[in-house]
DNA sequence: GACCAGGCACATC
DNA sequence: GATGTGCATGGT
């Protein structure tokens, strides 16, 4: 069955227009940002980012060399910086171990594969691992998070059972395999989610309202 | 003063 | 295999 989804993505882009996530970073800094965003506010990572600059932390050998203390002091604003500060360092770690701190050479790996090699890292799940393929590395891996599952299950495009694989997988097989095109939907259904999906009254003037079931 | 935010691992049943 | 819970800051 085809899915309304390449109209909700043409009706999102009118509406907000392009939202230019993760513009002009480094792979790595995207990298770091994937994890240290976890269940939190975007403007707590974006404290936490700047923080680690400053700590002259925000490079892969630095940071595998810095204590886990520090990092967590230095994390702090993210929230859950105890937990975090233990992630990144696991995650550097297999960065460095694995592609010696090169986004270029892991770029080389074939999706799937570097998709299962990220998930077997501690702290690393199928959100955070499809935000590094995407917005760090430019792979076309869908990335599915609470607003995206919010839209689909409200819209009644997918049941509320349905697993983050398989929204993913609803998505990669509706679209052309196109990193910017993936990007820039996650980040509309984000704009879309935050401002209409909060409370059933808002979708009254939500810009996808004219697809919601009766 | 709850409740939420661009999750995940681990414990327990 | 399905739920439940801890992690923790800063904004609404």
């Amino acid at each position: 069955m085809k899915t309304p989804l390449r109209k909700y993505y043409a009706a999102l882009l009118r509406r907000f227009g392009p939202q230019k996530w993760w513009p002009g970073e480094t792979p790595f800094e995207v990298m770091v940002g994937a994890i240290l965003a976890q269940n939190t506010a975007w403007t707590n990572v974006e404290k936490a980012v700047a923080s680690l600059k400053a700590h002259g932390l925000l490079d892969p050998a630095r940071l595998a060399e810095a204590d886990e203390g520090t990092l967590a002091l230095a994390i702090r604003p993210a929230g859950c910086f105890n937990v975090k500060a233990r992630r990144l360092k696991g995650y550097v770690e297999w960065f460095l171990r694995r592609f010696g701190g090169d986004p270029e050479r892991m770029g080389k790996v074939p999706l799937p594969r570097l998709r299962e090699e990220l998930l077997e890292v501690k702290g690393i799940g199928p959100e955070t691992a499809d935000s590094i393929l995407l917005y760090g590395l430019g792979r076309p891996s869908f990335v599915v998070d609470a607003y995206t599952w919010r839209v689909l299950t409200r819209h009644g495009l997918a049941p509320e059972e349905t697993t983050y694989d398989e929204m993913k997988e609803l998505f990669e097989r509706s679209l052309p395999p196109e990193a910017p095109l993936f990007n820039e939907f996650h980040a509309l259904l984000v704009a879309v989610g935050k401002e209409f999906c909060r409370s059933r009254p808002r979708c009254e003037a939500c810009p996808l309202r004219r697809y919601l079931p009766p």
